[in-house]
DNA sequence: CATACCCCCAGTGTATACACAGAGGAGGCG
DNA sequence: CGCCTCCTCTGTGTATACACTGGGGGTATG
């Protein structure tokens, strides 16, 4: 495992995960202190993080994470709705039936027991499928990139179990319209999730400015 | 000007010029004394090509060019369509009709006189007004990674004059459709003229492959 | 007392030195 | 004569040293 990569791993997730909020100023210094890594590595790292939009570099200031607003999220699905819709036509094109037609009686299954991470896991093979079976590496390199601010959407909204008990259904309609070899149907199905999942978050957004009710 | 930045620029042009062909291996000590920067920004201005796709990093045998194949089109229109018709989309629904009606009239004009250099610098300018009038800089940082490879595709396909007056008049169609502020037009103007541009591609493509008729 | 200028420092940008790993060639052994 | 092994060399990965720039604070002067 080379240093610089595992600067990077270990700062990604710690972005992500929270634990470096936004606003948080990272020094080459102390970074590469607290990785016990030379600053060479650190700087690969900061350079790959603004690269993939988690950080920017403030010219004599340092290199500060960027905050994910709800704003944002908007913006991230306007880009992440087309792509998604055309891998999902694509996937359907190309696809295997077998592969996604197994996948859709898992998201079946997972509909009957929601668990969060479970269904994140689920999701993340099928994107990979999607993946695989469309073969573009421009799209793939897009959407992987992405995925990683929508990992940092998702700690914007809570998974209420009814939500994912829905979005299972709804992933469960997407793999059977690629499954089917239906690039329209694929790609509704995509379509109609993505917008059923940004409004699920924009209602999240209303509830958040609001006071909270009495739990 | 930073050296990395200097050194990045200067590899990007020729990669894209086609002075560093594709499958050229880019030594760091090599490539250093060239550009007469150390090693460091070199490894990151490699980095940096490597994250565009404009290079790949083999384990021991150094950073090679990659290659722009014929086939890679088709895959890179893949994503471009999607992503431009929904800037497109969006510019038509926020932008201001007078930019639009303005560069209208100006690709109106080009159509007269085609020059491919100021053809694509205008074009450029179009590309900049949309990325302006959507304001989405997840969009805009896809779309800008994306030109640097149809910069690579453009050197693939000759450009004949009654093409760059059919493609001027393309451009001029999605500016009326932006000024006009109507989603769909500008959408489908986008949609048209780049069937027609991978078309114009993919019908040069046949042409290559067969022996070139007398000049 | 306020403002402007200067000095110091923190932090990045760059250069260079060192370590390591893999590949290729040459030599020795079977 | 062929194959295996070891050595060397090239090139990358990492560490550290040095330079420069921009900002902040302190002091002096108006």
């Amino acid at each position: 495992m080379r240093a610089s990569d595992a600067a990077y791993t270990a700062l990604q997730e710690e972005i992500l995960e929270g634990s470096l909020p936004p606003g948080t100023v990272l020094g080459e210094v102390e970074q590469s202190q607290r990785l016990g890594v030379s600053r060479t590595p650190v700087r690969e790292a900061f350079s790959r993080l603004v690269a993939a939009g988690l950080a920017v570099q403030h010219p004599r200031r340092g290199t500060v994470v960027t905050d994910i607003s709800l704003e944002d999220v908007d913006r991230l699905f306007e880009v992440r709705i087309p792509l998604e819709s055309q891998a999902a036509s694509l996937a359907a094109q190309r696809g295997s039936a077998e592969v996604f037609t197994a996948l859709a009686e898992e998201f079946d299954a997972a509909q009957l027991a929601p668990d969060a991470e479970s269904h994140y896991r689920l999701a993340a093979r099928m994107d990979q499928e999607i993946d695989a079976a469309v073969g573009n590496p421009y799209l793939s390199t897009m959407l992987s990139g992405l995925r990683v601010h929508l990992a940092r959407v998702r700690r914007l909204a809570k998974d209420r179990p009814d939500r994912l008990a829905r979005s299972a259904a709804e992933h469960r309609d997407i793999c059977l319209g690629i499954a089917s070899g239906d690039p329209q149907m694929a790609e509704a199905a995509t379509r109609l999730h993505l917008r059923r999942s940004l409004g699920y978050i924009s209602q999240q957004r209303q509830q958040l400015s609001e006071p909270e009710p009495a739990t």
